[in-house]
DNA sequence: GTACTACTTGGAGTATGCTCAAAGTCAAGC
DNA sequence: GCTTGACTTTGAGCATACTCCAAGTAGTAC
């Protein structure tokens, strides 16, 4: 147990805490097993679903993958493979691979846009400095 | 004429250049008009739309805005204050400002997840050496 | 005059990702 | 036994952001 897994108990009795452990609501964890996105989760007796620690954890990775910009069919792609076993690491590999290029072309690009923002908040302390100077095209939102 | 404003003609005398020069389909920026994100724009006598160098620009930064996360409703707000001069000049930097915040911490989330991309990766790559070590969980998608 | 191309408007349709509602089950508390 | 609450399934509805289509116009080429 390390701090990844703090607050994770072995096993998750229902969708309220699963839903409070990942960050989802209750409707969207229903969602994403409907559309294949996660698997059918194990049941107890009545019918209600229950987790493990690891299927947690996983929810939570997926999350991750999604907040930065994975959709969910590509998610679902990722899902397919880890369910096939070890003769799909290397495509895996490859998948998250290709995925940290991407964000790594993100980061690149929130960094150019804060350039710009910068740039134009520089801008408008000088007109607040010195109001109204005439440089025509000036106050185009540019770049 | 700086470098950012390479390759943009004086005016733009059709959509479909304006659609080349903003990386937005022609499509798109009359969808845009049509919702009030972009202004009426102006016509010539057989009513085809042109554009000012200027509003070329103004559109490439919005772009950016929302390349950045920005949603349409937030952009046609921050408009609307362009539109209203300078008076709305606070009001504009603060959203800006909150905006290049909200960038902030995408990239720490962005660069989170690449940390824990790298994990994964390396963990393959261990597993591809070595396969089939037991370390129950070891393969769950975890944080 | 006819064809062709680039535009115009208005409205309908689509993709993604939820979100909500209706109707029913099950177990616990009184 | 009845109510309450947490769940269940299925299906419909919604928000955002396009994307496409039909019908029409304007200008040029032949």
């Amino acid at each position: 147990m390390n701090f990844i897994t703090e607050g994770i108990p072995e096993t998750v009795t229902s969708i309220r805490e699963a839903a409070e452990l990942t960050g989802l609501t209750e409707d969207t964890i229903r969602y994403y097993e409907r559309i294949g996105l996660l698997p059918y989760a194990d049941r107890k007796p009545n019918g209600h679903r229950h987790y493990s620690k690891d299927q947690i954890l996983g929810i939570r990775f997926l999350m991750r993958l999604k907040a930065t910009g994975m959709t969910l069919e590509e998610m679902r792609r990722y899902l397919e493979l880890t369910r096939q076993g070890d003769s799909s690491l290397s495509e895996r590999y490859t998948l998250l691979e290709a995925h940290n290029d991407r964000i790594a072309r993100e980061i690149a690009r929130l960094q150019e846009t804060q350039n710009v923002i910068q740039y134009k908040l520089s801008h408008f302390r000088e007109l607040a400095e010195n109001p109204h100077q005439d440089t025509p095209g000036c106050e185009s939102p540019d770049s």
